[in-house]
DNA sequence: CCTATGACTGGTC
DNA sequence: TGACCAGCCATAG
């Protein structure tokens, strides 16, 4: 906790609302001086105990990425799932529905799922 | 200090 | 559509 950057990407990737989800590219140009690559590094080294929801945090592709092995995909998947996220028939989730920041304003069902 | 590696990205083949 | 390469920077050994 000593890096202000990993709190701000933190902060930012709290910020996320329920049923969104980013990408690593967008959370580094938002934060800036920071790449995706440092995002990514920065979410596996966040402990699961933190207040981050670690799982709206995707990459570019809208896909999960694997996490070498284990559950974790799965995990992170099953989560969003719950929160209301939609996934296509090939894992990938709609940035253009489910992104965040959200360019445009649908006030879709997921709204209500706010607080 | 140097090398290897990784929850990324964009472009090329 | 899928595989490969180079750039990116922090962390670990």
């Amino acid at each position: 906790m000593g890096d202000p950057l990993y709190e701000k990407i933190y902060a930012l990737v709290r910020q996320v609302p329920t049923g969104r989800v980013t990408t690593y590219g967008t959370v580094a140009k938002i934060v800036g001086g920071c790449t995706a690559r440092m995002v990514g590094y920065a979410m596996a080294a966040t402990p699961e105990g933190s207040a981050v929801p670690w799982q709206r945090v995707i990459n570019s592709q809208g896909m999960i990425s694997p996490r070498g092995v284990g559950l974790g995909s799965l995990i992170q998947r099953q989560l969003l799932e719950e929160e209301g996220v939609v996934f296509d028939p090939a894992g990938k989730i709609d940035l253009q529905k489910f992104g965040w920041p959200e360019q445009d304003s649908p006030a879709g069902p997921y709204q209500e799922k706010l607080f």
